[in-house]
This record gives structure tokens, C-alpha cells and sequence, in this order.
DNA sequence: TGACAAATATATCAATCTGATATATAATGC
DNA sequence: GCATTATATATCAGATTGATATATTTGTCA
């Protein structure tokens, strides 16, 4: 058990908070946890799978209005390998930034086009700002609950980090400027 | 053309700076990258490989003090896939934190167990923002050459991003402090 | 000089993950 | 009544990681 794929833990820990449906855990992926971490179907699928049959988590097949769900739950068993995952420190943090790629081969590509590419991200940078400001505005509501608590920790984060993003390219442009002026 | 593997368009990037082996290119992305973009050898020879039998690169075997060396170079081909590249826009850019994942399934680990994680983060953090500032002074003595320029672009992004990093560690650690504290 | 560790160098593979696609039904909007 | 979107599960080719295998050279310490 001990240190399987990371995805069983995020699985794990997702179900820790509630029963859910792959469907629905792939929704949680693309929202709560979007700003650092991923996941697909075609990972989502086959691991509750492996889960189930390794008794970390039990199947419910159900049928609601006229339509089929198998909603998964966490087990015992599943609570303590999940336990003892967090336990022990984090070993990988990534950042893979394609737009980071393409200003470090810029001499290839120039200024003006490194200009625009700084420009997107801000743009990006931006409203994916003020997603997570509205998502800190409404945990912050309702931090009585322990999972908002740390819920809100990823976002702190998030907010704190984007908002240097947003620094950098003020930065940057003022250097490439400088650069192009002379 | 349109569109390959993003490892293509790595490879393509470094040697455009200057001809490389595998091994030389591994620890380039082990360096100058490894802030923003990784690559392990199991994708690196491969797809060398290909990128010669489709004209992008050439290879040439040497030997240089009784050592074998198989030494890449771009060619016009790879050169203007390269730049066709470079003028898309990034499609993603990816952060993938396991330490915010501990933290975020904290409701099963406790505040104590969570502060660690931030602890060991902070000091993460502390030593690579040494070495990014490390870069950075160096580049700053060589901006004249082009390449440098854009390699210390990325250096400040990194620079900025790991201040802010230590400045929500502070935060976090407060933020739990005052939550353990009622 | 000899012995051992570290660096150089290429190559491959199982396990994993992504992005796309296939399939089907229910709800919503117009 | 028709089309689009949302719900829901499943699979697969292609790409990547992390580990491992192999072999030579260089550096270090005694």
C-alpha cells in the first residue's frame, strides 16, 4: 500500500469529504482543485476500479431519475492509506509553464512576440484572478467548517501567487522596453 | 508539422543556443529549465531520434578522448519549425502542487501535520529562491548577449513567484495558528 | 599505483497519464 | 418539437516519467 500512483490520493481525498460519482469527481478536479492539480477520464475511471478491488473504496450502483450512477464511497481501509499518504512530506512540486518555455527560446522569436506572450498571460493571469477572489470571498463565509478551512488555504495561495504573476509582467515588459530602445 | 509534441520544440529550443548531446541536454533541462519545464532521458533520445529521420536535427558521431558522443544540430527545418512554434500561443501552462493537495485534504491530517507541510515548503523554497538569485546576478553581468536576456526573464518570474511563496507561508502559518487557537 | 566514487554518455521499459473519442440519456432553452 | 448542454461511463493511442542497464573516463584519497 504504501506509496501507490498519486492519483488513488486524490481520489481518496476527495471521497474523504463526500460520496461521489466519476463524473463528479472529475467536476471537483476541473473547479476546487484546478489552480494545482489535474486529472481525466481516462485515469478517473480505471483507478476507482483498482480501488474498489483493493477495498479502499465500495461501489453503489444506482439508477435516479431513469438515469445509471455508480457512486463511490471511501472505506476504512481507504481512510488510513489516505492518512498515512498525507502524513509523509510532499515529494514533487511542479510548475510546467509553456509561456515560460517560449520566453526562454525567445532570441528565436524576438521581442515583439515575447511582448505578446507576456501580454496573454496577464490576461489569463487576470481572470483567473478574479475566479479565486470570489471563491476565497465565499469560503471565507463559511470557514466554521474544517475542509473550508483548508479549502481556503489552496486559495490564499493561488491569490497570493497570481497577484506576483501579475507584478512579474509589469517587470518584464518595462525590460523588454528598455531593451527595444536601445 | 503543425502542432508535434511540446519535447520536439524543448530539444529544437536548446539547440538553437548551441549543438548538444543528450546527456548535455538533460542537464540543461536539470538547470536553466528546471524552474518551468522538465524531461527525463526516456523522451529525450527518442525523440532526438525522430527529429533526425524527419530533417530537423542532424546528428554527428564523434569520439573525443576515446569517449563516444553523438552531437545534435538544428537545422533551417528545425529552425523554422521552431519559430512557427515560438509565434502560437502557450496552450498550458500547469501548476501541479503535491504540497497544496496535502494541504487540501487537511480535514483528515490536523493543523499540526499541515504546518509542517508549510514548513517544509517555506524551506524548499528558501534554497531554490538562493540559487534563482544566484542566476539572476550572473545573467545580470552578460545581458548584452540576446539569449541571456530572455534566460533572465525567466529567472525574475522565478524570483518574484518564490517571494511571494514565502510571504503566504507567513500567512498560512498565522492563519492556523489563530484557527488552533479557539 | 591502485581503488573507489562520481561524472559522462546512450538506451530502453513498465507504469502512468493526457486528450480525444465513443456512447447514451436527461434537462434546458427557444 | 428540435437542438444544445449537462450528466454519466468507458476506452485507447500517444506521450512521459522514473528506474534501470551498460560502459567508459575523470577525480580523489591513501
Amino acid at each position: 500500500m504504501a506509496n501507490a500512483k498519486k492519483m488513488n490520493y486524490v481520489l481518496l481525498g476527495l471521497l474523504s469529504h463526500e460520496p461521489l460519482t466519476g463524473y463528479e469527481i472529475k467536476k471537483r478536479l476541473n473547479t476546487s482543485l484546478r489552480f494545482f492539480w489535474g486529472g481525466s477520464y481516462g485515469s478517473i475511471y480505471p483507478t476507482l476500479n483498482e480501488l474498489e478491488k483493493s477495498g479502499q473504496v465500495i461501489k453503489e450502483n444506482t439508477i435516479s431519475n431513469g438515469r445509471e450512477k455508480i457512486i463511490y464511497s471511501i472505506t476504512e481501509k481507504g481512510t488510513s492509506c489516505l492518512r498515512e499518504w498525507l502524513k509523509n512530506p510532499a515529494e514533487k512540486d511542479e510548475l510546467r509553464y509553456e509561456t515560460l518555455l517560449k520566453l526562454f527560446f525567445g532570441n528565436e522569436n524576438g521581442f515583439e512576440e515575447t511582448r505578446k506572450h507576456i501580454e496573454r498571460f496577464e490576461e489569463k493571469t487576470k481572470s483567473e484572478l478574479q475566479i479565486l477572489r470570489l471563491f476565497a470571498d465565499n469560503l471565507f463565509n463559511c470557514l466554521d467548517e474544517d475542509t473550508h478551512k483548508y479549502y481556503y488555504l489552496t486559495v490564499t495561495f493561488g491569490i497570493k501567487t497570481y497577484e506576483s504573476y501579475l507584478l512579474w509582467c509589469q517587470e518584464a515588459k518595462e525590460l523588454i522596453e528598455r531593451w527595444e530602445s536601445k
